[in-house]
DNA sequence: ATCAGCACTGCAACCGATTGCATGACCCGT
DNA sequence: ACGGGTCATGCAATCGGTTGCAGTGCTGAT
């Protein structure tokens, strides 16, 4: 009943019919008459027989396979992403593959053997894992498959990509510290990259926002940094009253820093992060963010994949899919606040000295 | 000079061999002479030729994918975990393939079709990913591939696993709060699993432990179980002054909710976790916590599977391999303290009253 | 009655590497 | 010089579905 050496032809032979029959009745069942599929159906049912993938995708020349890049699978913005794609790759016959390529420090080992259509029938690219050169330069390759990205990159989208106004984002996280009053603030920025260059850009976009940003740094993305940056701060003379990190681990990385030195969040100094990352709405205190639809944008990039897929080589396919942008949430909780009262006088362009 | 469509044959041709001479240089140029394997791999380079895994995956009745299986990939103590398994089937022709199986919910649609050989050629199974019955039921399907074991388990394992000593483990975090002078433990305890149970015989192991240990609750990991421990803490008669989290997470949540309400950590409480996640040692205050290598603990679970799949069937191949116990490490931040003066005085079996 | 058109099914080649078995060359001991 | 052994290599079948093409039978229109 259950051997497992049943194969399409045992099926065929109990069922009276030929492998191909069998084949289409499993694949295409539109194309076999009513009758010979219920046949075949029942002699699946008898023989116990087990569709065998591997089998299938070598004929198909596929290999089944989507592989995801991720710059860094410790990093708690990378969780809801995979998930979205798990999600949407959930009733197709694709097998995520997940490759943490460490930044891209590790792409050419890990990363460059699935620009291949061998190896894998698309990729998924996220912001940070794949120099965008590189990505380019293996994309060019011929036999590279499909690629769809997500997050921030080159303009115009070179592939189908989805992604969120980081400029924009960014911008928003400011106008609601100046919105409290805030009228020193701090940038803690990630390393160079087209995320960061955008969010840059927005934080120092608005004619009266520039005037309001008198710090802005950058470094590694994780909590050391985070850290640093705090210390940073604390030595700086006008310290700016509010700070948007980057990042949430930043802000969190930021956060212990300035609390283990006495100073309290908000009443000392606000601090808002970004991404809304698991877990920050459980410290002390909650963490103000700008919320990324992380998961839905995995599940819309697996879509955009399974699209591509699905699509003959009728059009250019990736061209036309084009850019899916999605929208962010500022999601206010107790990291922010007014300014602390010796500040409050402060107007526009900040003071050599403190009042 | 680089065609997607060079085959084993057309190298075969160029170099003016067999197929079956160019297959052995590839994978075993031992048996093949200096002079032929020379002008086959000149003719590799000159027609750019690049091997088909899925081919000979396909032909080798292999699938070259290991599933690990994983609870939640939004926990914090997985990436590491991943991240080992990976480093360790770096130099393997391996892929690993991760799969959430949302603590079990949805094994049957997400982890049962891996256990066939057919789809992978092992499993990595994370304690907590899947429900011990029905791995074991699964496990002797026949068509199942082997699989090593990670975590607590059914004793004795059933399978090559890398454990750590749990309960020696809890009762070490007891130790150290017991060590700090508290006299009245808490512990926050995981779901019911093999994992929690150990962690809890720990807890409870030592006579003059178990004395100590006044209110211990459990529920689902992650941060909000913290929070909701630390209310339920908070609502207690006489609070412990030590409390041991089985997770950082939980750890996390747990102090987090306690400071929001006022106290102080470890002044007021002392809190020490399990796991030693990233970002824990940057919080305010940094947590203390018992260290599992978890890293490590993914590398030689890979190393395990390659040694089950290098083995040919001479043995039963699992049973050999045993258990791999991993030690842990205390490391004491500064979550934990003395506990507060006010109960100072407390000595041995606490009282029904607070002095 | 004839035939185009359609629906269904079978035949057999095929995806690309692997490997058991056969062959031929050559070596060595007696 | 001959039988047995070793080494290197080639032949061809094989892994398990898939699919282009051809064949069969039936319907409906003329």
């Amino acid at each position: 009943m259950q051997d497992n050496s049943v194969r399409i032809k045992d099926v065929a032979r109990v069922a009276g019919v030929s492998t191909s029959t069998v084949s289409r009745t499993l694949t295409r069942p539109d194309k076999v008459s009513r009758h010979t599929r219920d046949i075949v159906q029942a002699a699946v049912q008898e023989t116990g027989y087990r569709f065998n993938h591997a089998a299938s995708n070598f004929r198909k020349q596929r290999t089944g396979t989507i592989a995801a890049f991720i710059p860094n699978i410790a990093n708690p913005y990378y969780p809801d992403i995979l998930s979205g794609l798990a999600a949407g790759f959930a009733d197709t016959p694709y097998t995520l593959v997940t490759v943490d390529t460490a930044a891209g420090q590790e792409a050419e080992r890990l990363a460059r053997p699935y620009f291949d259509k061998r190896r894998a029938d698309a990729l998924v690219v996220t912001a940070g894992s794949l120099a965008p050169a590189l990505l380019t330069a293996w994309r060019a390759d011929g036999q590279a498959p499909p690629v769809v990205e997500i997050g921030e990159g080159p303009d115009p989208a070179q592939n189908p990509r989805v992604s969120i106004r980081n400029a924009e984002a960014a911008a928003q996280a400011v106008a609601h510290l100046v919105a409290l009053g805030h009228r020193r603030i701090g940038f803690v920025n990630g390393p160079q990259s087209y995320t960061s260059a955008a969010r840059l850009a927005g934080v120092m976009g608005g004619e009266d926002a520039r005037a309001r940003v008198t710090w802005t740094t950058s470094g590694p993305l994780g909590f050391a940094f985070g850290q640093s940056a705090a210390r940073e701060w604390m030595g700086l003379r006008d310290r700016p009253t509010g700070v948007f990190c980057a990042t949430d681990v930043l802000a969190c990385g930021f956060i212990g820093e300035v609390m283990r030195n006495g100073l309290r969040v908000p009443q000392d100094v606000s601090v808002i992060g970004f991404d809304d990352v698991e877990g920050m709405a459980y410290l002390h205190p909650a963490l103000t963010t700008i919320r990324q639809p992380r998961f839905a944008m995995g599940q819309r990039a697996a879509q955009m994949v399974c699209e591509l897929l699905d699509t003959p080589r009728q059009e250019l396919g990736g061209q036309e899919l084009g850019e899916t942008v999605m929208a962010v949430t500022l999601v206010v909780r107790d990291s922010t606040g007014a300014p602390p009262a010796s500040s409050q006088d402060d107007r526009g362009v900040p003071r050599a000295r403190q009042g």
